[in-house]
RNA sequence: GGGCGAGUGGCGGAAUGGCAGACGCGCUGGCUUCAGGUGCCAGUGAGGGCAACCUCGUGGGGGUUCAAGUCCCCCCUCGCCCA
């Protein structure tokens, strides 16, 4: 794990599953494995650097405070972390790995035929040995590598490499003088904080081509064993789906085809207009200065006054496109997906064809089509595409049917088949039987939608006007932030503006110690100024003299740093060889803890168990096993995926309280009485909801050690529920495991004297039976991580023992050794103290877990029910090894069964041994 | 709108298709105490009955099965993710 160091502390539902994996690494430290568990701080980004300017500290000071204070917190919950290997991604050694890592990512490419990243330098060896040709968009005509001049030939390269230099479109607000992540977006387009206004906007970016990834990290996830709504959620974002890519050709415009991305391309007959990107390049150059009155259209007769948008017909084409770009810049990319909604857009004045029946359809641009998905353009089939319908339906375009929905979808909405389709309520996406598509060299009519796709896909790739292909929803990493409290990149610029990497031995690239670290504010409407990272006013550390092997020279530092998440990536890794500085984690060890699982063990290799949020389950889970991927190719890890279980722990929530005027009051000062809640004599609301300052309802672990020890806490979390269950927290029950340990305690220190209460003369059978069913059912739910009920079976044993004492003034030793030895990954104090005070002078976090007697597991007579038409009629004794004959005997011996069997024909007797018997009767 | 998950006493929760409600909180009664608290003992799903017992009961409705909290279908409510 590797929290967050939030200047608020801790309250009591951050540690669930910090508490979780200690029983686990305890339980399985007993049980004689060699275990690492270990726990860092993900300490740069956005909340510490906006923390230390409001308060006017650098965020160094208030990241290692909130660091201490952490570490003390913990510390006092007892969990047995290795504070050796307790790393934060601020520590200058460790982020020099982090920018190992970019340079080992910039220095690769991703060689498809080998479908694995390699160095670049082999990529290189190729080029210039001919064996690759040099495909790129810096090389536009394909011209061979030897012809190619020494800049050219660099910029063939950088396009191939995993960490590129992009225009991207990013959130950019002016106000906060910084790019913002798409989470830090609200709904209306504005700042998550102090909401400013956000524009869209194109800025150069490092990026990382994740999306080169994308099958592999679709496919491996069947090598995890993860929770599947957490990979039901990574397939969802990878987003693959399989289409085609197809030209339309505008007119008038001699060799200027659209590209569009559709994964219907079996319904390119029924496209009766096209959609760009506000964003998309091609707009600019077919938007014609005038309304084309007199074209005419094969489906529309006149252009209608829909057409000409939201405004008016006063302004020509290029105005109205450039009004409606500033409209929909000012939207985010949820908003502009979101369904439902009226659609907006304008027409552009330029007419498309259709490649497969010739038609003219008119091209617009709209904010439902996104610039970063697909090609940013897409075919328009209003009748199989909702969202194309609503447009449609909007600006009175045609709706043409080419996929025959079948009688009883048109039944249901009461429509036949000679309805027009212009009417229909809503757009027919199913799959289902072509028609009206055929032309002078393909039909698709009759064909079922999946036949269709495959035959267009073949007719499109034979006449050159399409090609069958796959896209992802997922885009490449927007890895860059202009901020100060993040992991300079490890690239200097040269004269000309080319980035170069910096060779190993320059690392690390240390973030400067800045008294100005705020980012530029601007004007809140100001789109177009660039923005300015704070890095970037460092003079003397932003224009530098190096040796990069061919002589001193000026370069410029890269002066944005990394997201967050990037320090987050690998910590896993640097917890097995922290103070490594040779390498990012010593190969042996690597293989020695990663790999411990593997092969023959549980799973194909990596973390044995990662508990962590759902919150997690896309974002950093995902750009976690791109890394380790990446470095996986590279050599420098041995197994594919970095955690091989994944676990989410559940929220701890608790009551919230409102006055009368809807205020939050504290929740410690409410009380219950008279069936309502009460502050004083002010009756108040109660509430629900996930526990925090806002709510005030805040309780925090040191408010409940101070109370009641680490061990109650400890052991109440795990009790209150399961794991991976969302629970409210309820101070009140504490005190039931809370008087657990204190019976535990007395049972075995006389509270009067001190003096312990455990002689060495046997169990009785009964009580040797509890504790062997106690030990093998809590040693079972512990390697499950049902804490919950291996606790309730502690529960039952101490009860049990609580009588022995009660009975014969002393507690046996053959049971109290295991008993406290059961509890010690759950309530380590207590249990240490237990052990000593019995005579053991050594720790027992080493000693072995108790096992089970199989000799106390069997019993010799079992209790089985009898059923008579599935009702319990009787309860009898049966020898436990009993046949079927002989339940069936015992049962029907009993006086009760006889009673209810009365006059009936007994038609069949179900036995299951040991569980039941079923007369079933007419 | 789509996908996934959940719904069990007053509360948190338990239950390989085989006696629903383990364990804990709370509550009721009793013992200890001048008293309160702590501690200890007993009881505690609902309804009926003096009682032995009987009937009902896992969000609602249907189904599969000798047997359903558990499996299948439809619906309701809540949560999360995606739109």
């Amino acid at each position: 794990m590797f929290p967050y160091p939030s200047g608020a502390g801790l309250h009591v539902g951050h540690p669930l599953g910090y508490i979780g994996t200690d029983v686990f690494a305890r339980y399985w430290r007993m049980r004689g494995r060699n275990v690492l568990h270990a726990m860092g701080y993900d300490a740069f980004g956005l909340p510490a650097e906006q923390y230390a300017v409001q308060t006017g500290q650098h965020p160094r000071v208030t990241t290692e405070a909130n660091i201490a204070n952490m570490r003390r917190q913990l510390r006092a919950l007892g969990l047995g972390h290795d504070p050796r290997r307790g790393v934060a991604t601020t520590d200058v050694p460790y982020y020099r790995w982090t920018q190992w890592i970019f340079l080992q990512i910039f220095d690769s490419w991703y060689d498809e035929n080998a479908d694995r990243a390699r160095p670049i330098a082999a990529l290189e060896a190729e080029l210039a040995a001919g064996t690759r040709e040099p495909l790129s968009e810096a090389n536009p005509d394909d011209r061979p590598w030897a012809e190619l001049d020494a800049a050219t030939r660099r910029a063939v390269v950088d396009s191939y490499r995993l960490a590129y230099l992009e225009e991207a479109t990013v959130n950019w607000c002016p106000a906060l003088g910084t790019v913002l992540a798409n989470e830090e977006v609200t709904a209306d387009g504005r700042s998550d904080r102090g909401n400013h206004p956000v524009f869209r906007r194109p800025l150069k970016q490092w990026v990382l081509a994740i999306t080169s990834y994308a099958d592999r990290l679709l496919a491996d996830l069947d090598l995890v064993d993860w929770p599947e709504p957490i990979k039901v959620m990574q397939r969802n974002w990878i987003g693959r789906s399989v289409g085609a890519n197809v030209s339309f050709p505008v007119v008038g415009h001699q060799g200027v085809d659209i590209e569009v991305f559709t994964t219907r391309p079996d319904t390119l007959f029924g496209a009766t207009y096209m959609v760009l990107a506000p964003e998309h390049p091609l707009v600019d150059a077919i938007v014609p200065p005038e309304w084309p009155e007199s074209l005419l259209t094969d489906e529309v007769s006149d252009i209608p006054m829909a057409w000409r948008g939201i405004f008016g017909t006063d302004v020509g084409p290029p105005e109205a496109v450039r009004k409606y770009r500033d409209f929909a810049a000012a939207k985010s990319e949820l908003e502009r997906q979101a369904e439902g909604k009226v659609k907006t857009g304008v027409f552009t004045g330029a007419f498309a064809r259709n490649p497969l029946n010739g038609w003219h359809i008119p091209i617009f641009i709209a904010d439902y089509v996104l610039m970063g998905y697909g090609t940013g353009a897409i075919m328009a089939v209003p009748a199989h595409d909702q969202r194309d319908f609503e447009f449609a339906q909007e600006f009175d375009l045609p709706i043409r049917c080419v996929v025959y929905p079948g009688e009883a979808w048109l039944a249901e909405r009461g429509l036949t088949d000679t309805t027009p389709t212009e009417t229909w309520p809503e757009a027919f996406v199913g799959v289902g039987a072509a028609c009206g598509s055929t032309n002078d060299a393909v039909s698709l009519d009759g064909l079922l939608t999946n036949d269709a796709k495959r035959v267009i896909g073949d007719h499109l790739e034979a006449e050159g006007i399409g090609a069958s292909t796959i896209t992802y929803k997922l885009r490449d990493w927007l890895f860059s932030r202009q901020r100060y409290w993040g992991e300079p990149f490890p690239i200097v610029y040269d004269d000309a503006g080319n980035p170069r990497a910096l060779p190993e031995s320059m690392l690390p690239v240390e973030l400067p110690d800045l008294t100005d670290f705020a980012p530029t504010v601007l004007d809140e409407g100001d789109r177009d100024t660039d923005p300015e990272p704070p890095l970037a006013r460092v003079g003397d550390w932003v224009d530098v003299e190096l040796d990069l092997g061919d002589g001193p020279k000026r370069y410029r530092r890269e002066t944005n740093t990394m997201p967050q998440w990037a320090g987050s990536c690998w910590y896993y890794l640097r917890y097995l060889d922290p103070t490594n500085d040779t390498a990012l984690v010593d190969p042996e060890v690597e293989r020695y803890w990663m790999q411990s699982g593997a092969g023959g063990g549980d799973h194909a290799g990596g973390v044995d168990l990662y508990v962590g949020g759902v919150e997690h389950a896309v974002l950093h889970l995902l750009y976690a096993r791109f890394w380790h991927k990446v470095l996986f190719d590279l050599g420098h890890v041995s197994t594919p995926e970095p955690f091989a279980r994944l676990f989410n722990q559940g929220y701890i929530q608790a009551h919230a309280y409102t006055d009368e005027r809807g205020v939050y009051v504290e929740a410690a000062e409410v009380v219950e009485r008279d069936g309502g809640f009460f502050v004083g004599d002010e009756p108040v609301t109660r509430e629900y909801g996930k526990m925090g300052k806002s709510l005030r309802n805040v309780v925090t672990p040191d408010d409940m050690y101070r109370d009641y020890g680490a061990d109650t806490l400890r052991l109440y979390e795990m009790f209150m529920g399961p794991l991976d269950a969302s629970r409210p927290w309820s101070t009140a029950d504490v005190s039931g495991v809370h008087r657990f340990l204190q019976r535990l305690w007395r049972n075995v220190v006389d509270e009067e004297t001190g003096e312990t209460r455990v002689d060495d003369a046997p169990a009785d059978d009964e009580t040797r039976r509890v504790l062997h069913r106690t030990i093998d059912a809590v040693g079972a739910d512990m390697a499950e991580l049902k804490f919950n009920t291996a606790i309730a079976r502690l529960f039952e044993c101490n009860n049990r023992l609580t009588q022995v004492v009660a009975e014969r003034g002393t507690a046996p030793r053959e049971v109290v050794e295991p008993l406290v030895l059961m509890l010690a990954p759950l309530s380590p104090h207590l249990a240490e103290e237990l052990w000593s005070r019995i005579g053991h002078p050594a720790t027992l976090a080493y000693e072995p877990f108790p096992t089970a007697d199989p000799a106390y597991l069997t019993v010799d007579t079992v209790e089985v029910a009898v059923q008579v038409n599935g009702k319990v009629r009787a309860q009898v004794r049966v020898p436990a090894a009993a046949d079927d004959a002989a339940h069936e005997a015992e049962a029907r011996a009993d006086e009760k069964v006889v009673a209810a069997l009365e006059g009936k024909t007994v038609r069949k007797v179900v036995v299951v041994p040991g569980r039941i018997v079923n007369f079933v009767v007419g």
